[in-house]
DNA sequence: GCTTGTGAAACGTTTCACAGCA
DNA sequence: TGCTGTGAAACGTTTCACAAGC
């Protein structure tokens, strides 16, 4: 940023800095969602501002690292100083869009989507279960989660849940043999994007962003790297 | 890797090529779990043979990577041909340290640790949970997980269960607040790896892997993708 | 003093393109 | 022909190092 005469302070509204996602390292949108969740905490205890140095520091991170992520986005920082917490996490919140409540849907009522309906911590973090879904007729009907908890919705009624309360996130908790299908009324059903915890890749169209959390795959990097270091122990 | 005078056949023993973790890049290692998981799809398909295009295709790789990663770590392949499905697991398995069984502890009976008993899943994939822990006094001694469960013991007795049980690897699934607490104790107990399910970065030696899934984060990459999506649709 | 923001250098990863082989 | 394995080129990310500001 050159001769840009740059302003002296930080103007009301947000995006003058491009709030775009062109040409920032996905690597670096990753690391926002960890400053934030920092920062958070932080806060929580009271502090008011940090440097990139102590902020790296917990994360394992260089401090020239979390300086030139946050520079994708702006001039958040204050020399000599640092970031101001509360500050950073109104920045953080708007660009990783999180500043809204974003509405989401659970399909699979088993073990691992009752669980995610009873974790409370969701909702500080702008997210909302709406509604859960399931093709089980025993379980059709029935409610789950903390009372009063929700009850259980056929998947034939989800593309019209999905615009009745403008779901955008749908979070895929079924076995992995039926993943696949899931997605696709997903998909059809008005989804944006999806969490996906079964241990299978999706298809999707490509302007549906899935993250998959496979659990086994995190246990196998696990192994992989405890058996790479009592290689490296026996030398 | 030149003229090494390739055997035909695999041979018995496992290591003529590196299975050394040094200068594999990160992201491959990370890919080897995700061949592994898409070639036991296929297995259980009946399919013999495929080509890293192929391969490739399912996940979103180019054929290109697809080789590299592999060759990082041997020659697994046949010309002309392809890989060979139940070779290429085996040999996944043997480099990500899977051929043989992980014994697991999960500490936190709540939600989350009780949905991961009751997966199965992992057992086929090489886990095997073996004891829980909790710190609330009233669940002590109760049981949980899928008949006859398993009975769920404090703290205190980590140690020694790691030792006698033989357990390599911790599952953390309890609250924020008292994560480092309890991974402090899990390294005390001897726990080699760490998956960590609470939403906080570890503190723990460099020789202990840790591999945290935080929904919250990503849910946030979620968030963050479409709301970029919708700037681009705008233009 | 300390700290940010940022070009440029260093480093790491992916893709290309092709020799060699079935 | 079809496919792997692999140096080399292209590309992307991180680190360095320092001007500018508090």
């Amino acid at each position: 940023m050159p001769a840009d005469e740059t302003p002296d302070q930080v103007p009301a509204s947000l995006p003058p800095p491009a709030n775009r996602a062109e040409s920032v390292p996905e690597p670096a949108v990753r690391r926002l969602s960890l400053y934030l969740r920092e920062l958070e905490a932080l806060l929580a205890a009271g502090r008011e501002t940090i440097s990139s140095k102590q902020l790296g520091e917990v994360l394992g991170l260089t401090d020239a690292q979390v300086r030139k992520d946050l520079a994708y986005f702006g001039q958040f920082g204050h020399p000599g100083i640092g970031y101001r917490v509360d500050e950073l996490i109104a920045r953080l919140r708007s660009i990783l869009g999180t500043d809204r409540t974003w509405n989401v849907l659970v399909v699979g009522a088993g073990h691992l989507g009752s669980a995610l309906l009873n974790y409370r911590g969701f909702g500080k973090k702008g997210f909302q279960v709406v509604a859960v879904f399931d093709n089980d007729p025993a379980k059709i009907g029935s409610r789950v989660g903390p009372e009063p908890g929700f009850e259980i919705y056929p998947l034939e009624r989800m593309a019209e849940v999905v615009a009745q309360s403008d779901i955008q996130i749908g979070v895929l908790a079924v076995p992995a043999a039926v993943a696949q299908a899931t997605a696709n009324a997903l998909v059809a059903a008005g989804v944006k994007a999806i969490l996906n915890f079964a241990p299978a890749s999706l298809n999707v169209p490509e302007n549906v962003p899935v993250a998959t959390v496979d659990l086994a795959v995190h246990l196998e990097q696990l192994a992989f790297r405890v058996s790479a270091d009592q290689v490296d122990a026996s030398k």
